[in-house]
DNA sequence: CGCAGGTAGTTCAGCGCGCAAGTTTCGCGG
DNA sequence: CCGCGAAACTTGCGCGCTGAACTACCTGCG
């Protein structure tokens, strides 16, 4: 099971460690969705995202607020919170003091949805996740991630390159 | 910055710690896949397509035993490979034993392609992945990686409902 | 031999996502 | 007061990906 392009100058420990790294992250996450698909109808982001708006202030938050929260694009939020504005578990509200911004409220009902929906997504955690890993392996995996994370979050990432090649999509 | 609903029934360790590998893992791949777009014009899944085909045994694989090794669903397979061979990087031959199966094979194009698209790539993890952590976290990392890898591939999801009567076990 | 049942690939419809461009509004200088 | 750049969304579009339905082929049973 391989993953990247694989070797090249890396290592075989390294290259042996990114594929397990790459591999499961993306198995557990396809499983996750999957899983919270089938017993909530719900993606796991739209799940993300309900939850910070039950836990904001007055379960609303500008949707800027809410990119940077749940680290998304702009245009994600507003087909996502139009999605769920759809579904009738968020509704859109002007903003006073801004008239460009926007609040986006979870409705009871979304509160509800979401209750169910948390209880799925604990439980496959749980089951894919926290099940396998004693609390030093957590431990060690928080630490790692956040330090990944941190030097993710903090370099900005180089403009716009030019590239020349072929490139598969056409049509 | 949340990941999944949030809490339930998860104590805030372990919340903590779902949140930064979650996160970091998004993020991780988001940059990767972005770079990797940008410099070599071509999709890491697509990368790891080509990586695999120049090593297999005769820079040709069948493309069930292709999906098997990506672990990705055939209809993805079939997608990706007509897009590299619309590219001429890869190319389809007809298999003489079976003549459901065909083949991928890699052009000598392909290769080229490859080779260059593997320094991006493995510059990439270098910069965002191995620079930051010491060998012990990369072998933590690896530890837990392969053992949530285990257990994601030994259970294979339950079918349409959420049947939890007495099967003795799964497998 | 003929037909069911499984396997290998493909096609189709649709999803979540993010970039680029567009629209409305704010803030600020003149 | 006007105008100009920036900010807060929104829209349009194409990408990578998947599950389900479909086609072509192989296998095994009688």
């Amino acid at each position: 099971m391989p993953a990247m392009g694989s070797h090249t100058d890396l290592s075989d420990t390294e290259l042996a460690v990114w594929r397990a790294y790459s591999s499961a992250a993306r198995l557990l996450f396809a499983r996750l969705d999957r899983e919270l698909q089938r017993d909530a109808r719900l993606p796991r982001s739209y799940l993300d995202l309900l939850g910070v708006l039950a836990d904001g202030p007055a379960r609303a938050m500008r949707m800027s607020d809410l990119a940077e929260v749940t680290m998304s694009a702009p245009s994600r939020l507003t087909h996502a919170v139009s999605q769920l504005e759809a579904a009738g578990w968020v509704r859109r509200e002007r903003c006073n003091d801004d008239r460009r911004g926007c609040y986006a409220r979870i409705t009871d009902e979304g509160m509800d949805v979401l209750r169910t929906a948390r209880a799925a997504g604990c439980a496959g955690l749980r089951t894919h996740f926290f099940e396998h890993l004693s609390p030093e392996q957590l431990q060690q995996l928080r630490e790692v991630s956040e330090t990944l994370l941190a030097h993710l979050t903090a370099s900005a990432e180089p403009a716009c390159e030019p590239a020349e090649a072929g490139s598969p999509q056409g049509g």
